[in-house]
DNA sequence: ACAGGGTCAAACAGATGTGTTTGAGATAAG
DNA sequence: CTTATCTCAAACACATCTGTTTGACCCTGT
């Protein structure tokens, strides 16, 4: 029992992961703290969005303090994606890591949920790091 | 200009982040965004808080959902810290990834503002995975 | 058919966080 | 000294999030 101050979670949430973390059931954990399961079970999943979020802030913060970094609106194929992140990268001088089918399938392995026939269903950003990675990040997962 | 939702921040602290990103003073934002420079200030820093606790958020769980997992409580010498960790982890049958030394250095390093003559200030979290890494979380840095 | 474990939605009071203004410093550079 | 850049604190209206209750629902075994 113990951490939660200054995290995303609240002490409450804190406490039941970690009971449900030992193998509790959402019952067991709700007689113990005198309330009920399903009280247990919006708490649980209040906890996990949280903790989705924090995952997705610290992604945007990575494509965002990127020294390059662009949007490439819904729609746009996958080919002409793959091209700009090199025309971006040259214009700035940086090396993608990647080559060409490399990229190709690191991006569709990403982007997957995003595309339809190879066009993005949705916007996205585009970050490039002095290293030559690249980061993506959506607004749906 | 673009994504924020399902995120810890909101819209306008990533549309600042941005703007500063890109080289802006305060000023400047202030001035594009029709308010003044102490309220870019202090909307940088909230935007900080909140990528912090992200962070923090993240390491928590990792701490939490390690399948061992103790609290050391402030005072307790670290001699005493370093050879918690490993009967803990024997008694689970599980091998710690560093040998003693390495085990002693690697806590120090992260421990470092925590502690004062080989003794912790602040009580800690230690979570031990299956792969024998040791996390550690504190309530201060 | 039934029970056990879990989820979901709507509603509500109370807490926490938001952007903003105003005004007062801190620090470094010219 | 002045200026530019940035920080900090207090206060405020407004918005979002919190834990709860209640009641219904979904699987998966037995």
């Amino acid at each position: 029992m113990t951490s939660a101050e200054s995290t995303t979670l609240t002490e409450r949430q804190v406490e039941i992961l970690e009971l449900r973390e030992q193998g509790q059931t959402q019952q067991e954990v709700a007689d113990r703290l005198g309330t009920t399961d399903s009280n247990i079970s919006a708490i649980e999943r209040a906890a996990e969005q949280n903790i989705e979020k924090a995952r997705r802030t610290l992604e945007l913060v990575r494509t965002v303090r990127s020294p390059i970094q662009f949007s490439v609106s819904s729609g746009t194929s996958f080919d002409k994606l793959v091209a700009s992140v090199y025309s971006h990268a040259d214009e700035a001088g940086i090396k993608i890591a990647y080559c060409r089918p490399e990229l190709y399938t690191h991006l569709y392995g990403v982007l997957e949920e995003c595309t339809n026939q190879n066009e993005l269903k949705t916007t996205i950003d585009v970050g490039i790091t002095n290293e030559g990675e690249v980061r993506v990040f959506t607004e749906d997962f």
